[in-house]
Parts: structure tokens; sequence; C-alpha cells
DNA sequence: CTGAAAGCGCTTACAG
DNA sequence: CTGAAAGCGCTTACAG
């Protein structure tokens, strides 16, 4: 391994003249020497060493990306998560740091990846209200996270706007002449998205008269289980003659959904309207398109890693949230029924 | 922050007691002061650096995760990716490494971020023989490649049975009567997996005196671009009258055509039979669900992740390659035809 | 513009 | 079982 001392030896110079010129302080070095500095610098294939630096200046580089991750569940099967994901990494490197990844299954152990290595910052998904606090609690470098609600006033968070998601979606229902319509989700957490988007979705109705009938309001745990898929149709198979539609809170359980529905004989949208949400790839891989609410997972990512890089360079800056807008996009799974 | 040296003052010892008891070397502590220390420790909520451990011992207990990236694609919004870095990251951290993840567009940044911060063993997606070659030169510790073919011995690679996942596909529609097919896939690198699937394929068919019209048999850069789709679809449209079915090498394009051929008004598989590759979530999420060759990505994911560890607990131990069986799921996107 | 000194927090290697 | 010394490769802070 090629040092620092290594080549300043070769150069006839001190270390810290080559420290000087391998952090671009050109300024502090005659144009000779730098020239032949950077030559040697090359020949040789100097690499800095991120450990030594890190150590010397208590700062790393690194950004950690935290994901809420439950038992065995791969926290990036999910195209939300492994889409965000993606597109993070590629914004953090853009900035020149590293991308570190971190699954954890509770709080206590973020301290200490995040201390042990002197994380600059971290990006968190899917973090509840409760664990934020032990967060806070952990550490005070930049964070930021995604779509999670708190009552934690100074946060920085990226996310949607999930209560208009749940009216638009209850408004282009009735619009479409739905009165009766059923709400299945991923799992339903106290202040999660889920929640907020339901909200909005049963105040719409309250607005036109309408309600949602408790039996027609239910989670499935996980889209890739064949099992609780099937449960989850038969129970819509049961309560299939008492609506017209269902608002599915993801794109990949809607799928998912409407697949087993087939199965049954159900033709989408003529006997069942379906409405999904996030505009995933998925909505446009099946038949009938899904209408669905979009989100822009690219514009989260993107403002998620500025926000943080706004932070680290001034870590005296105020927490900063974004919440992102959300629109309809109409495809072929909703029917207009009003003429009926 | 508390460092060895303050809790050694707290406890009234040298520095390396308590450097002896935090790396668990227990032996070389009397009881009382193991019992002492281990309370302060927590107490204090001590947390190692890993900048100075990894300077001082020149191992730092990362892993790397290095994925090709091209251009703005997004390598983790293929399901495959996702879902194998996920378990990947998974298991990295159960053996008690970190987890960096890097997406890189050509190999030189690769040895940066390799030897900057002493990562100690890599795992590799989506790279091509002439690339490895260049990564074998710019450091060796232990690698393990994904889904890579090369002409180098000394490889680990964990991959899967790419041929005979073409035959498979191929046998199976010979078997339903198909005589006519096209064969649809991503990019078709030299010496990728599709070239493997491909000729798998074609051999089949040739063995059983048919053969692959070679304009029946196109790619598709990506499956999440309508645009491309569309032509994609057009492009079966023109051919689907001297064709009985098509061998799509992975799920979501398969499923992204399907919904592209409905919307033409042609039936699956009654007007045309597909089989896909990969078996994904998606191929359950659409109607008909997909028959498709079936890959276990999760044992792929750990296989990787057991070799790697096996070489860096001995590191003169040999390259070990893995190649995973593959099987034909059947569903009912495949019609048999030899009746009529 | 250049460089010698001290220190970041840890480990290895050795002496008792 | 315990500890003092030297060193990992870099940076900061200071002196010239």
């Amino acid at each position: 391994m090629v040092t620092l001392k290594d080549i300043a030896e070769e150069a006839h110079v001190s270390l810290m003249t080559v420290s000087n010129v391998v952090n671009g302080k050109h300024n502090k070095v005659s144009k000779e020497k730098l020239k032949e500095i950077q030559d040697l610098l090359q020949k040789r294939n100097y690499v800095q060493n991120a450990s030594a630096r890190s150590l010397a200046k208590a700062n790393s580089n690194i950004v950690a990306i935290i994901l809420r991750s439950i038992g065995q569940e791969n926290s990036l099967s999910s195209p939300h998560n492994a889409h965000l994901v993606g597109s993070i990494v590629r914004y953090i490197q853009e900035l020149g740091y590293y991308a570190m990844i971190n699954l954890v299954e509770d709080c206590t152990s973020i301290a200490k990846s995040i201390r042990s290595w002197n994380v600059q910052a971290a990006i968190f998904l899917g973090m509840f209200d409760d664990e934020i606090e032990q967060i806070y609690a952990l550490s005070n470098i930049p964070m930021v996270f995604i779509d999670s609600y708190s009552a934690i006033r100074q946060l920085s968070n990226v996310g949607i706007d999930d209560y208009k998601g749940g009216q638009l979606a209850a408004e282009y229902l009735i619009k479409n002449g739905h009165k009766h319509v059923a709400f299945v989700s991923p799992p339903n957490y106290d202040n999660g998205v889920v929640q907020h988007r339901l909200k909005g979705f049963k105040d719409v109705l309250a607005q036109h008269g309408l309600s949602l009938n408790s039996e027609h309001c239910f989670s499935v745990i996980s889209d890739a289980d064949p099992e609780q898929i099937n449960q989850a149709v038969d129970q819509l198979m049961l309560i299939k003659n008492e609506i017209t539609a269902v608002f599915v809170t993801s794109d990949g359980l809607a799928a998912s959904l409407i697949s087993g529905l087939h199965r049954y004989g159900l033709r989408i949208p003529a006997d069942l309207s379906v409405i999904g949400f996030d505009n995933m790839t998925i909505s446009k891989q099946i038949y009938p398109p899904l209408t669905t609410i979009a989100q822009d997972l690219e514009l989260k990512a993107r403002l998620a890693v500025e926000i943080l890089n706004g932070r680290l360079n001034n870590l005296n800056s105020s927490a900063e949230s974004r919440i992102l807008d959300v629109c309809l996009i109409e495809r072929e799974s909703v029917i207009n029924i009003s003429d009926q």
C-alpha cells in the first residue's frame, strides 16, 4: 500500500506537502512540485486510507441508509424501497460520500454502527414515531427520515401527501359513481402512511354522505405470501356484492388481488373497480393497467439527499421537511357506473 | 465519545486490559476486573471506533456490494437485483460485517473504494468477463461474483444454470406442441446470462428439428420504458401469425409485453403462449399467472455470502463456484396446441 | 510555500 | 494476569 510518506520520500518533500496536493490545497504548493507530485501520485496509484483520514478528522464521509426490517422480511423486496434505496445510493455517491446500508430490527443497534464508523449523516426508511425519539437520543448527526410521521418538530422528513392520496382515490371513485367501497392495505400502523391515506379516503366519503363499512376495511401483511393473498381474495369475494370498488394502498398488493379475483372469474373493472397507490412499474405490467395514485420516488430520493447535504454543509441549519404532491393516474381499472 | 483510555482511567487499569475485555480475550483478565470493566463499558455506553481499529489492524470488517450501473439506470429497480442485494445485506450483517454499497459505471472506480476503506471482501453483480480481469488486477481480497461468466479459472462465482433454463423453456414449449417460437430478452451481452439461455433454447429446438428465425429474436433495453415496450409489442404483433409462443427471459419484461399485447386484443395464452424467467413475485401478480423458469434468489444470496465468509476465514482457500439448478414452474401462460 | 511535532483511538508485540 | 511502547496513515496547528 502506497502512503503519503512513500510519495513524500520519492518526491523529496515532506509528507505535508503531499497531503496538501492530495487534498486540493494547491495554493500551498509551488507549481513545479505540484505537477511532480501529482504525476507521482498517479503513477504510484495512490489511494487515500479512509480509516486514517476518518480517525484524524473524526469524520468519515459515510452516509448510512437505515432500513427497518421485520424478521426475515427482505426490506428491498418491496419495489418502493428498492427503487428509493437505489436512487439514494446514486445521489450519495455523486456527492462524494460512501453509502453504508444497514437493516435494523430495533433501534439500539443503530447507535453501534453510526457511532462506530463516525457516520456523518443518515437516511431512515420506515421508522415510527416512538423510534425516532430513540434515534434522536443516540446521535445528533444530520438525519433525514422518509415517510415518517412524528410529533417531533425538529425533524427533517421527506414524505408525500398521503392524506391527499386517500382523498384523490375517494373523489375519483365517487365521480365514477361508486358508493359502496372497500379499503385494503398493508398493515395499518399508528400514525403510519396507511393511516393517513385511510383518513383522507374516509373524510371524502363522509363529505359525500358515504361511509366505509368496517368489514370492508382490512389489511394484508405481505403481498408476496400466496396464503395471505388468497385469504384477502376470499374476504373480497365475500363482500363483492356489497361493493363496487376497492382502494388498495399499494400497487403490488392491488395486482396480487386482481390476479386472485380473476381466478374466481371476477372481471376487473366490469365487476369490481380497483385503484392502487404508488404508480410503480407493475401498474403498467398488468391488464387492465392500474389506475393509481402516483408519487415521485426519484424526487423523494433526491430531496432526501439534498436536505442531508444541506445540513452537512451547514451543521447549524434547522430541520427541513418536504411533502411531495401526489396525483391520480387514470388507467383502466376503474369503470364509471354512474349511468347504471 | 468514550474511548478505551477513558474507561481505563475510570477503572484504574491500563488501556490494554480494557481492550482485552472489549475484544473478548477474557482469559487475559482476572474475573473481578472483567466484571467491573464490562459494567463500566455498558454504563458509559462504549462504542469501538471502527476507523481506529481498521487503521491499526489494516482490516475493516466491511464487505462491499458492487453493482454495475449503466447511466441513469437504477440498478435496484430490477426486482432480481433488489431482492438479491436485500438478502446479501442481511447475511453480511448476520456475520458481523458491515455492508457498503457501491454503484459503478467503470471498473477503475472500484479500486478507490475498496482500497480506501480496506474493504475485506466484495460481492459483484452484473460484471462481464473483461471487467473481471481488471478487477482482479486491482485487489486480491476475497471476491464473489454473481451471474458472471468468465474464462478465469480461479473465480468464485454463484450463478444459475442459464443454459438449462433455456433448454427447459424449449422442451416445455415443444411438449405443448409449439413449433414456431420467438425469443425476447434484455440486452444480450457477449457471454452474459441471456446468451446462455438463448443457446440452451436454440439447442433444444435444433434437437427437434426446429429453429429460431432470427427475426423472431430480439431484445429490449429497459422493461420500464413504455416506448421500448410498445416497440417490442409492435414487433411481436408483426410476427404473431408466424409464431405460437414466445420465451421472454425476464418475468418483468414478459408481464410488460403481455399487458401491451392485451391492448391489441391478443389473448394469452389462447393466441400466444408466453414463458418467463426468474419466478419473481410478478409472475403471480398478473393474469394469467406466468409459467416461468424459477431460480432461488435467496439461496443465491446465501451461498455468495457463505463462500465469501469461507474465504475470509481461510485466505488460502481456493476459489469456489456454485451453479444452482433451475426448474420450470407451470402456471397458465402456455397452452397446449398439440391437438389442433 | 514548506515542514517538524503531536495527536486521532486503536492494536501488536513484547516485557514483566 | 497487567501494562508501557511503538506504530497504523492521516490531519491540525503551528513555526519558519
